[in-house]
DNA sequence: GGTCCGTTGGGCGC
DNA sequence: GCGCCCAACGGACC
């Protein structure tokens, strides 16, 4: 290197995008050929992921990180793990470590902790002539690029899986998928630079930062040394598993081209469908080599049968990119609207209870039906569930059964499920509840009889509600309906082992229906006088 | 204003 | 396992 050659440090800043392979953003700062190369990740207890997350979330992130350290070290490199406020913490290695580079993959959804984060981070980088370079590598397609297209001559943009289908198949082609960098990409750090010993990833939730600012007797959850001990979590954390997991879930390739979601069961014990979710919302595996890999495998399928979007597994990711556009969109209209009720364009205003205590018996799983409760108590156990059984404890909680605003149930499953992800969430939440994109509400799960027939003996209900384990098949969806021999028999006495129902479902379904009805109603008034007042003031204006 | 559609409802009869 | 009705939503399109 000559004397004048300024010295270039890059650092790479993971937050989502947990992986080496196919991340456009490391990639391009490594092709700066740096001479000093820090992949840094910065744990804010004041994060959303952070904030409110289960000890099973806790552990996945750290295996994340523990993975990312291990694959970065075998390429002689590592993670250098930041504790505190990003804003604030990277500036200061900026000026620590001469940072002249600073990559990150970016935050397309405008979750309002990373818009805020990545605004702010970008002003300081220019300020102190730190350059950038991002990448969207979170969806098959940048999201600006389908809102460019989607809009192109004053369209609205697509809010139907319908429309979106119509427009991701007028998109060019996709990106290539990268492969991960290798050991000559790396500059050779000398030791004193590794930081032998500091920035070590967490190993343990109890390594984690708590939320600045917030007394520790109101955090929700408060990550004790043994709170993952009884806990059994339907995957393990980090992108090496990943791609093992990637590679199980498609090696039967007549199963992934025929794949149906509305086919897949929700009692089975093992998950009956991929199970990838997980990887995809934390960034361990690339949606595009997801995508690509799917192609491979249905190319190899023996089958005639071919399923298709949106319920093959190609429109799985389909729904994943709508879901991103969607939040994307909304947020851009009302910042930070996109898990709310409040000024989201894509809600409507239901008049929802407030009942602490119904909301806690659906979060603890104790709300008398016994397939809710196990469902619940999957998500809580393993932090997964069927997508199905999301449907049915999301109906239940809302405009099926306990009327609480979906808000409450959006919050639980982001802080409870490894694949919590802000788009995905808040869409699923919106849809369920008919609060937007999907409004036959006269459409209800029944939460005894809907899983019947796929599971008649209750396996499922026996395994994650142990109390009825010995209720007999007959009964196990409804005990409220055995003879009180019958329960005595099993060991049961409802009210004690085990909660009566705490609605009569026929009863509150009817009613809810009714209340829904009356929400439209009084939204269809709200904006017709809406419109008549803007066109009254219109007419005055000229 | 009419018609058709919307990833995965429930219940009945056949 | 399928077709049909239940009572009836909003939104796109004509």
């Amino acid at each position: 290197m000559s004397k004048n050659t300024p010295t270039v440090v890059a650092m790479h800043w993971f937050r989502k995008g947990l992986r080496l392979h196919d991340n456009p953003a490391l990639k391009s700062a490594l092709e700066q050929s740096p001479q000093k190369f820090f992949p840094v990740y910065v744990l804010d207890g004041n994060a959303y992921q952070l904030l409110r997350c289960s000890p099973l979330r806790a552990n996945f992130m750290i295996e994340c990180l523990q993975d990312l350290d291990s694959s970065l070290k075998k390429l002689g490199s590592r993670l250098y793990v930041l504790e505190g406020d990003p804003t604030i913490v990277l500036p200061a290695k900026f000026e620590e470590w001469g940072v002249t580079h600073l990559s990150f993959e970016e935050d397309e959804t405008g979750e309002p902790y990373a818009a805020k984060r990545d605004e702010m981070i970008v002003q300081k980088a220019q300020a102190m002539n730190v350059n950038l370079f991002t990448a969207c590598s979170e969806t098959l397609y940048p999201l600006k690029d389908y809102m460019k297209k989607g809009t192109a001559g004053g369209k609205a943009i697509a809010n139907s899986m319908g429309s979106f289908q119509k427009l991701f198949n007028s998109m060019p082609a996709m990106k290539k998928v990268l492969p991960a960098p290798t050991k000559d990409d790396f500059p050779d750090m000398k030791e004193e630079n590794l930081y032998d010993g500091e920035f070590v990833p967490p190993k343990r939730p109890t390594d984690l930062p708590w939320p600045r600012g917030i007394p520790k007797d109101q955090v929700e959850y408060v990550w004790g040394a043994n709170d993952c001990r009884n806990l059994t979590p339907a995957v393990r954390g980090g992108e090496s598993i990943a791609r093992k997991a990637l590679k199980e879930s498609l090696k039967d390739s007549n199963w992934v081209a025929t794949f149906e979601k509305p086919q897949t069961s929700c009692t089975s014990i093992k998950p009956s469908t991929t199970a990838l979710s997980p990887y995809l919302s934390w960034g361990c595996l690339s949606p595009r080599e997801v995508w690509t890999a799917l192609d491979e495998a249905i190319s190899k399928a023996t089958t005639n049968g071919r399923s298709k979007p949106p319920v093959s597994l190609h429109g799985q990711m389909l729904w994943r990119d709508f879901n991103n556009l969607m939040a994307h969109d909304a947020n851009r209209e009302s910042p930070g609207c996109w898990n709310k009720i409040e000024g989201n364009k894509y809600c409507r205003n239901v008049p929802w209870d407030d009942d602490p205590q119904l909301l806690e018996a659906w979060k603890k799983g104790q709300t008398g039906f016994p397939w809710i409760d196990a469902t619940m108590r999957q998500l809580r156990q393993e932090g997964w569930i069927h997508h199905l059984g999301r449907h049915a404890v999301a109906c239940f909680l809302t405009r099926g059964d306990l009327w609480q605003s979906w808000e409450e149930g959006a919050k639980h499953f982001e802080a409870e499920l490894l694949d919590a992800d802000y788009a995905l969430n808040g869409f699923n939440w919106l849809w369920l509840s008919c609060s937007g994109f999907f409004y036959q509400y006269f459409r209800c799960y029944s939460p005894i009889t809907f899983q019947m027939k796929n599971d008649p003996n209750g396996n499922y209900i026996r395994k994650f509600v142990p109390e009825l384990r010995n209720v007999p098949s007959k009964y196990i969806y409804c005990p409220w309906e055995a003879p009180s021999g019958v329960l005595e028999k099993a060991g049961v006495n409802l009210g004690k082992e085990y909660p009566k129902p705490i609605v009569d479902h026929l009863e509150v379904s009817k009613e809810n229906m009714n209340r829904m009805k009356q929400a439209y109603d009084a939204q269809k008034k709200r904006e017709a006088e809406r419109k008549s007042t803007s066109a009254s003031k219109k007419q005055r204006m000229s």
